[in-house]
DNA sequence: TGGGCGCGTTGCATAAGGTGAAACACGCTG
DNA sequence: CAGCGTGTTTCACCTTATGCAACGCGCCCA
């Protein structure tokens, strides 16, 4: 492989700095590439939009990141678990366009659920700006919560609560709890409210940001591997018109993301207009 | 991923589609990605080169074909095995500088012998043409078979022989074969000779095509996983000389291969002078 | 509240360099 | 030996990759 005689091509050698790059951090910004290989950012803009078309990394919604897309390789720790942020992203960019309010993208971790994805950013309001990925959710006090235990196995279910439950915990409180839960699953979506009273990840502030959300969770092959939500400022006492306005869409969104984890096809919705 | 007002790049795009073109189909040669490209053949040899430069493909000695590079991700089925080709190659292309005959790299399978590689190509001496890759093989009249079946574990080395031993086998042809692997074993270097009796893919082959042959086995973490031949033709006399001119290079490079398979330290050889 | 800074984005003039036709080299086949 | 198929090299043209410069925007800090 060290034919000589014969010039390299430069454009593709760049090029293919920058999707190793990408590869070898997980997920990277614009400006830490530009300062990472030293190349105006003009130029790695182009180079980033033609690995994304030709499929071979994406950008998340949430802070703009770039990430690598990872191919039929990782087969090892879950693959779909690690590919739902990427086939979930365009499905939540074209809910943007839908519904006046953000969404985030949840999945469940062993005591609370995990941010992988939202398009909060791509709302103009300030009010509109949700945790960034990463960020941890009570699975007692947010509807995203909420709505993954819903929806997951009697089981897992049990698992998680006896995770969370506090050694103090008020006789019925946890029944509370289930009925909560069984209430959510026959609603066919979760919200922050009615109040519980165990104690959780940052249970203050959730209660007191003046906001309202709505979760529904994401099927694949029977079993929920994520949730989506909606969230909008508590203001307006309109809330259940908001809600039955934008409840169809969600859920519209939810299943098209259910279906293309299921089927493993990314990017389908960059063609059609998905949901 | 979808952003607008900005124009790919085009000769990155075109070089991408080599990579995936070369990812898709598994091994392909120059010609076939011209028609199936539509690329004039001197700018796919430039693209061909860059990726390589980029350790993304390598290209096989034996047939010139391009072979995409299995990162991290072939974790499936035997990586490393997968690996050896690739690994090889560098190696073998410096042993063809400094011995005259051409080499056969090999593995194990159920009951043959594969060829992975040869450089062979790099002769150019009609007489030097090798099997190609996939080539099968004798455990048993064939020193490369032979090699590794002296270094393979008592068991693997039983269940090989169990399934070539034919239902007829005359009584004391198996003990025969025994001490032909310990002689083996104890010299150091497998030869084609002395005949066995078992019949045998192509023996006849084996046994007419007029040329001698020594194989050694390539180790790594204790265990045979490949072997490294090196054929010449039967004419002269002075195989004895010949021989032991070489079987020091022969084992020097089973030996670095070893070490790289083990270390999974791909294209090292490039820059310095392996071996 | 407003100014400044950091980061992403866009436009565009320039020449760097990607491109492919053509010619060459080589082996194989008839 | 001629002719074909394949891989390789060369080179002059002009597409196109490039990076400077300017802009927009959100964020931080005074």
């Amino acid at each position: 492989m060290l034919e000589r005689k014969v010039k390299t091509v430069r454009a593709l050698e760049r090029g293919l700095d920058v999707l190793i790059e990408v590869q070898a951090r997980r997920a990277v910004s614009l400006h830490e590439l530009h300062q990472a290989l030293q190349l105006p950012k003009a130029t790695l803009l182009r180079m980033l939009l033609t690995l994304g078309r030709k499929g071979l990394i994406w950008q998340r919604l949430a802070d703009g990141a770039y990430l690598p897309h990872l191919g039929p390789a990782a087969r090892g720790t879950g693959s779909a678990v690690e590919h739902i942020a990427e086939i979930a992203s365009p499905y939540m960019k074209a809910l943007s366009t839908k519904v006046a309010w953000p969404s985030v993208l949840g999945v469940p971790r062993l005591d609370h659920m995990e941010i992988l994805e939202t398009n909060s950013p791509l709302f103009r309001l300030d009010s509109a700006i949700l945790g960034p990925v990463g960020v941890k959710l009570s699975y007692i006090h947010t509807a995203t919560g909420r709505a993954y235990l819903a929806a997951c196995d009697e089981q897992e279910r049990e698992a998680i609560i006896a995770r969370l439950r506090p050694k103090d915990a008020a006789p019925g409180s946890e029944d509370d709890l289930r009925t909560i839960l069984a209430e959510t699953r026959d609603r066919g979506y979760a919200l922050r409210e009615p109040l519980h009273p165990w104690p959780d990840r940052s249970k203050q502030l959730v209660l007191r940001d003046g906001r309202r959300s709505m979760a529904v969770a994401i099927m694949a092959n029977g079993a929920p591997i994520a949730t989506i939500n909606l969230t909008w400022p508590a203001k307006r006492g309109t809330d259940e018109a908001v809600m039955h306005r934008h409840l169809e869409a969600l859920h519209q969104t939810a299943q098209a993301i259910g279906r293309a984890v299921a089927t493993q096809s990314v990017g389908a919705p960059l063609a059609g207009n998905a949901v």
